[in-house]
RNA sequence: GGGCGAAUAGCUCAGCUGGUUAGAGCGCCUGUCUUACACACAGGAAGUCGGGGGUUCGAGUCCCUCUUCGCCCA
């Protein structure tokens, strides 16, 4: 036999060296490469990972989005699933130009300076040397995902899915050029989708403006505004047609202030007789609603502000902007025209106003709402299929109130503006030919002249939005369009998509509709959405706020596996995770204690389990097991039962549609890791290894090679189960187990598995009742102890008798209750003759004598005590078995379950009494 | 303004289709350096499940209402 040697394993957890000697290993062999082959024999199972922005750097966000993916994929992969996930960046087309624009403003240019072509390749560069830094870091959390498949939105291969969907939306009639109101950054110089442009609730003014009527300057109506500057754009002022007020004003004409310019009165029910006066002026190149306004009643649409959000007579609006303004910022101009129009005496009042402002999502600009030419996708179409989806159960999104929220969205679905007038993307594969007009040119590749005349023609200088490459990801990245793409047939669709409930329209919802409409099929049937990381005051953590943890600064200190665990078993489905910026290690203790807890127990257990072979469980004869065996393999089983029961079904059972029962199933990721945590540190480590010492310190024999076997493998599954949330810790234990052959790799491991219920014979299930009684004996002998303050080093007797349990097998267990409770045990029916300390479980009843120590008065209230605490649910108990109608509509399996509860209380409140009364009371 | 959600132990949350003496982790209290682990072990205290009403044999769980928070959308 190999003698135990604790010092094998080093007494600290180095996850240091165990990460750096771990994953080049996996990443060497494989092991996380998605295989098309395999998966013609295996069911794939396959996550795109939402492809972080090219300049990004890990925040905690990432840390727990990708543990939760890694977590799912790894699980899959040891279940014999061709598990595949697809990292990648996105080349973040805004942000990523922003950054590049803030280094040439330190240089003293700006991108016009240094012009588009030469722009884009700085842009370029840029992202060549700093770009995908983060997938590095990924790695250092140990991401399992398949790098050789590593994509770009904006590499060639993906641009030309980019081109093809374009061209497609085209022809299938989607896609059209609008001349209408659109959100626009002044900063940015660009136009932004509404998903881009964020509401902020900001505390403005409400101004009041009077405009005299032109032929009769006595009256006049007023309107309200909170953007005063936009007056010089006026052109018409509405009323609603039943307002009374207003009847006799409709028709009439008002004049501008400050400019002059003569405009009608209009009725429009667009407009609410209870905001403001009951009057909104309407200006149609920068208001939304005002430019449906204009459009019904064929009004013109003077724009008097500038692509960079300057005051001018921009469009159609001559003699509007009165020379003192030209060229104003458009925030100084507001203060210059309420200045003036005090002045003027047309400044009725000014209130105090809570509205909610459009920001540019990139910048935090405010947004200027402008009238300009785009490109838009017509969204009704695919909206359709992404809510089918949904209501067939082809899709489920958990947790499942996010369901409401996706529908909300798809039924008021509005066209998507996709043209942005920024440099860094892919440009929009339009052509335009002066010599033909302007009829645009669509083309999957690009021309030089004109297909119909051969003339010179000039591309469309806009480039689309970056969500317009990333809603392509989950077939792009596997070879999309080629129909023939070996990835494509055996990889989509995809399984899951796990990312933040802020992009369910950004990029989620739109995934599902351009999945149905290029593939004809969901690209995954679940999306899970977790929660937010915040600090301590709830606050999201942010760069700005300073609240922020570095992911890699917890990787440092702890360790990856502290990392993963920590969040992974502080995450309730769709629940924000709490964290301490300023106290990492309080806030990532339940990890590094978890760690430092399962290193220890491996550490102890491979000593004594030793290098020596052990016999496998199929080799063990059931008869040669003792109770703690059958315990610990009935134990294991239920945690594999509850891990899974946690995780899964990792797909609809009929392959197709999730039924309703399955639906809201799985992704309790925290229920899992509580499982496997349970078992692996309450179960294995605090009971059946305390109570198999004895066993393992003799020198040879069948009983301590059966206790080695049980162990060993029950250690084996803990990790089996443990490794998808902690793969370093566990890997770095499994390859010293006595049976794990050399060159294998937890990480490519089998799951565990349950035995199946007819595989245990009705001895076992009586052993696994005699240990739970063994176990319950020593509580008891614990509780007195602890209860009298017996010294924790002195061995007592007891008296235990096994009420629940046959008496005989019982005498088996002596020896081990004895140890583990430090007491000498003597198993018997009869209750000692001298006063004892007693302790009444559900199997057994056990006494201790204490000679000399026992407080009768106080035995017998803490027996009172108990009583007390028993009678009250008792009685409640029979009060329900008592009431006629609880027995007439209750299920009579209640009703049965109910009569045993109250016979086994009433058993105990005897016995209890029974004590009491044997003190003398 | 519209919609959705949450309110359970000091903190963060479980409790999934109504039936357990309402659970977990952290924190707290008591004892212990019991030669794997004090980042541990053993024992323990702690909740009228936000307020009110209803449905039911039975409600933390369903319905109504109020209060307070949060999120999304316009």
């Amino acid at each position: 036999m190999t003698s135990p040697d604790l010092n094998s394993l080093p007494p600290q957890y180095d996850a240091q060296a165990t990460e750096a000697e771990w994953y080049p290993r996996w990443t060497e062999h494989g092991v996380f490469v998605g295989d098309p082959a395999r998966a013609k024999t295996r069911e794939p199972y396959v996550i795109v990972m939402p492809p972080p922005n090219v300049t990004a750097v890990l925040h905690v966000g990432h840390g727990l989005n990708n543990t939760v993916q890694d977590v799912l994929i790894r699980w899959r992969r040891m279940a014999g699933d061709e598990a595949l996930w697809v990292p990648g960046t996105d080349h973040a087309g805004i942000a990523t130009q922003n950054v590049v624009e803030k280094q040439l403003t330190a240089e003293g240019l700006t991108r016009f300076d240094v012009g588009r072509d030469a722009f884009v390749e700085r842009v370029r560069t840029f992202v060549a040397q700093t770009g995908g830094e983060i997938l590095n870091q990924l790695k250092a959390i140990g991401s399992s995902a398949d790098w050789t498949r590593t994509a770009y939105t904006f590499s060639p291969e993906l641009s030309v899915a980019v081109r093809e969907a374009f061209v497609r939306l085209h022809e299938d009639g989607l896609m059209y050029k609008g001349h209408r109101v659109i959100h626009w950054c002044p900063r940015c110089g660009t136009s932004l989708s509404d998903e881009e442009a964020e509401f902020t609730e900001t505390t403005g003014k409400l101004y009041h403006l009077r405009y005299a009527l032109a032929d009769d300057p006595t009256q006049s109506v007023v309107v309200a505004t909170t953007r005063p500057e936009t007056m010089l754009g006026d052109v018409a002022v509405a009323v609603n047609p039943d307002d009374e007020r207003y009847t006799a004003f409709v028709g009439k004409d008002v004049i501008l202030p400050l400019n002059g310019v003569r405009i009608p009165i209009i009725a429009d029910s667009y407009t609410d007789p209870t905001f403001g006066s009951g009057a909104v002026k309407i200006t149609p190149a920068h208001d939304a609603n005002d430019f449906e306004v204009g459009k019904r009643h064929a009004l013109s649409m003077p724009v008097i502000i500038d692509a960079e959000g300057f005051v001018r007579e921009v469009d159609d609006a001559a003699g509007r902007v009165p020379s003192t303004l030209n060229g104003l910022d458009r925030f100084a101009a507001r203060k210059a025209i309420v200045a003036m129009l005090e002045a003027a005496g047309a400044m009725v009042k000014v209130e105090p106003h809570q509205h909610n402002v459009r920001h540019c999502y990139r910048c935090d600009t405010v947004v200027e709402p402008r009238l300009s030419d785009q490109w838009f996708v017509r969204m009704q179409p695919l909206a359709d299929k992404a809510l089918a989806a949904l209501r067939s159960g082809e899709l489920r999104i958990l947790p499942d109130r996010w369901e409401a929220v996706y529908v909300n969205w798809l039924e008021g679905i509005r066209d998507w503006n996709i043209s942005r007038q920024i440099w860094w993307g892919h440009r929009i594969p339009v052509w335009y030919c002066e010599a033909c007009g302007n009829t645009p040119i669509v083309s999957r590749i690009d021309i030089t002249a004109c297909p119909t005349c051969g003339g010179p023609v000039r591309q469309d200088d806009d480039v689309l939005d970056t969500w317009f490459s990333s809603w392509l990801w989950p077939f792009s990245t596997l070879g999309w369009p080629d129909q023939n793409s070996i990835d494509l047939k055996a990889f989509y669709p995809g399984d899951v998509l796990v990312t933040a409930p802020e992009i369910l329209f950004f990029w989620v919802a739109r995934m599902v509709m351009s999945g149905y409409w290029f593939l004809g099929k969901a690209p995954f049937h679940t999306v899970y959405l977790t929660g937010t990381v915040r600090d301590m005051q709830h606050r999201k953590m942010s760069k700005s706020l300073g609240n922020g943890i570095d992911p890699l600064d917890v990787v440092r200190l702890y360790g990856a596996d502290a990392l993963r665990w920590t969040m992974v078993a502080g995450l309730g489905l769709g629940v924000d995770v709490m964290l301490d910026h300023t106290d990492l290690d309080k806030s990532f203790a339940p990890g590094r204690n978890f760690c430092t807890k399962l290193w220890n127990i491996g550490r102890f257990l491979l000593s004594r389990v030793g290098s020596d072979a052990v016999q496998p469980m199929s080799a063990l004869s059931a008869s040669a097991l003792a109770a703690g065996d059958a315990w610990i393999l009935e134990r294991l089983d239920v945690a594999i039962a509850e891990c899974e029961a946690a995780l899964g079904p990792a797909r609809p059972a009929n392959g197709a549609t999730w039924t309703d029962a399955e639906r809201g199933r799985g992704m309790r990721l925290a229920e899992y890791a509580e499982a496997a945590r349970r078992f692996v540190w309450n179960e294995l480590a605090d009971w059946y290894l305390e109570s198999i010492k004895p066993r393992l310190a003799v020198e040879s024999g069948v009983d301590r090679e059966v206790a080695r076997a049980v162990l060993a493998h029950a250690f084996d599954g803990a990790l089996r189960l443990l490794q998808p949330m902690i793969p370093f810790i566990t890997e770095a234990l499994w390859q010293h187990l006595p049976q794990t052959t050399s060159g294998q790799f937890l990480a490519q491991a089998s799951w565990p598995r349950a035995r199946a219920a007819h595989d245990i014979s009705d001895d076992e299930r009586a052993h696994v009742q005699l240990f739970e009684a063994t176990r319950q004996a020593v509580q008891g002998i614990r509780q007195i102890r602890a209860e009298y303050n017996v010294s924790p080093g002195a061995i007592v007797a007891a008296t235990v008798s096994a009420t629940g349990v046959p008496a005989g097998h019982f005498e088996s267990q002596a020896n081990v209750i004895g140890s583990l409770a430090r007491a000498t045990v003597s198993v018997n029916n009869a209750h000692p003759d001298e006063a004892a300390a007693s302790a009444v479980m559900p199997l057994v009843t056990v006494h201790l004598p204490l000679a000399g120590m026992i407080d009768v008065g106080k035995e017998i209230a803490r027996l009172t005590a108990e009583v007390t605490q028993l009678e009250g649910p008792l009685n409640a108990l029979e009060g329900r078995l008592a009431n006629e109608k609880f027995i007439a509509k209750a299920p009579p399996e209640i009703i049965a379950a109910e009569r045993v509860k109250a016979t086994e209380w009433r058993a105990r409140l005897v016995s209890l009494r029974e004590k009491i009364t044997q003190l003398g009371a």
